[in-house]
DNA sequence: CCCACAATGTGCAAAAATTCACAATTAACC
DNA sequence: GGTTAATTGTGAATTTTTGCACATTGTGGG
């Protein structure tokens, strides 16, 4: 019932809102998702080498076609060079600056099992300015053990007060599915602004709230369905 | 270089591939993942009480439009009553069938580390008819360690071998990024169907082999995007 | 200075996906 | 048995996204 701000993309995009905009055009969706892929080997190469990068290279290095990658930058501006390509560094800080990764964000996560562990001791995370603030588990034999990371796992009930107070902006879930939705509340209650939920179900939030779905099985079930189909082809 | 069969769809959704079809129609991409998201509630019903469910509420459930929902299965059949909804036993089983998760599959994981471990000791993949028969790392201290599924870590080496004795379809590759393109190449030699690929760069493949690439900080670039969006909105 | 070459940026066309609106069908009730 | 309410299935309209072709701009060499 509880209308809500869906983000339509990722593993789970519920594909609900639409209006994005900036100055005058209207972004695609899928644009943003491939922005954020196109970072990942300019970040590589900002270290080796390599100055320039044109958009054929770019494209193949992120299996899109050249066009797609020039229309998705020149939504933002434009920031190559006719005859030469793409500034590597350039490239990498403006792509940065759209998506909003140039700065520092606070996290919290909720359900510190085998998932919830890995995530929080993944260091990418922190490398590009997701700061893992709070690991919260109701599980009281977890409660008060102190992850390699630093943080110390707290009880769910500290949760409100601590995202206040650390001014936390987003959430992570890690919990199982039938859990999931109460802890949605909880942060939502506490004031978070997004939430990324790893648990196989659609967690509702209020509006203004963001949330990300995330699902692994989604993306298994996507190659089976196409191996099948590639074998039926094979036999018939 | 090497042409590849991509699955244009999940979080790193590469798309390109793009012929897919049942009898007559084309079937949208999105399709298919969305089939994958209504087949949770579903599960999750199939126990309790609920014999029928309409569009609309297992369109709210997913967190798409009703006629979305019944666009998607009209593409496959007429599998509901009109005037009363959808048989949830039913519908589940023509859904699996559609997806091919009606049958099992054979999955080996290369990359025993944080993420890795997570993956195999879910047992949400083996519930769902996925099977892991083998786990490689090729850290010499892992090797020949048990896992609580009983699978016993093994050497890359065996690779190949293992995967053609038994006859491993799909391989999930959690290992770090500089090493995911190699183990990618070890696998395909080996006559690995499809990859799952949790490292975050883009790898490739020989064609006829299908890969799926996962990249969780996708889904956060995407959150952070919307999230300034938003407070911009806020602000002016 | 001019010419050849390379690669971007973009208007327009095509394709893909979603939404709409409603005819068709079923159940339930009186 | 007829009338009402509910809900599916679907062709057509709409919206969204991608791809194409090429004019534009910068580089470098002679
Ligand atoms: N492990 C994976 O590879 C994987 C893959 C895909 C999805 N998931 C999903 O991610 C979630 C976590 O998976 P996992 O393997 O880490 O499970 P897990 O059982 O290892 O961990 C769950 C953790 O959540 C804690 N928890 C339970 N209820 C809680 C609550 N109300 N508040 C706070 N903490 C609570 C538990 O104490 C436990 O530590 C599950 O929903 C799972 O389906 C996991
Ligand atoms: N941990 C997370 O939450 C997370 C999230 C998103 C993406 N990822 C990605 O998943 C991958 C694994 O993450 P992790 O946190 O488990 O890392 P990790 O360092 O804990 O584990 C990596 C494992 O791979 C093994 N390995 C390395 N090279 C190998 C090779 N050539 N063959 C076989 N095994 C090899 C290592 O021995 C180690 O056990 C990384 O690419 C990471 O970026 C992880």
């Amino acid at each position: 019932m509880a209308s809500q701000v869906l983000i339509p993309s990722g593993i789970s995009g519920t594909n609900q809102a639409k209006w994005l905009m900036t100055k005058t055009k209207k972004i695609p969706v899928p644009t943003i998702e491939r922005l954020a892929r196109y970072s990942r080997p300019l970040e590589d190469l900002s270290g080796s080498g390599d100055v320039v990068i044109s958009s054929v290279r770019l494209a193949e290095l992120c299996g899109v076609t050249s066009p797609q990658v020039r229309k998705d930058l020149a939504y933002f501006g434009e920031f190559g060079t006719r005859g030469v390509g793409y500034n590597v560094e350039d490239l990498l800080k403006e792509i940065k600056k759209i998506l909003a990764t140039d700065q520092e964000w606070t996290l919290c996560i909720v359900g510190i099992g085998n998932l919830g562990n890995a995530l929080v001791e993944n260091e990418n995370f922190r490398k590009r300015g997701y700061n893992f603030l709070a690991a919260f588990d109701s599980d009281p034999k977890k409660v008060g053990h102190t992850l390699s990371c630093g943080l110390t796992i707290e009880p769910s009930r500290n949760m409100a007060q601590l995202i206040q107070k650390l001014h936390i902006e987003i959430g992570i879930i890690a919990t199982p599915p039938f859990d999931a939705q109460k802890v949605t509340n909880l942060l939502t209650d506490s004031g978070i602004k997004a939430i990324l939920n790893f648990a196989p179900i659609q967690v509702r939030v209020p509006e203004g709230c963001l949330v990300e779905n995330v699902d692994f099985t989604v993306s298994l079930e996507n190659i089976v369905y196409h191996l099948r189909d590639i074998s039926k082809k094979g036999l018939f």
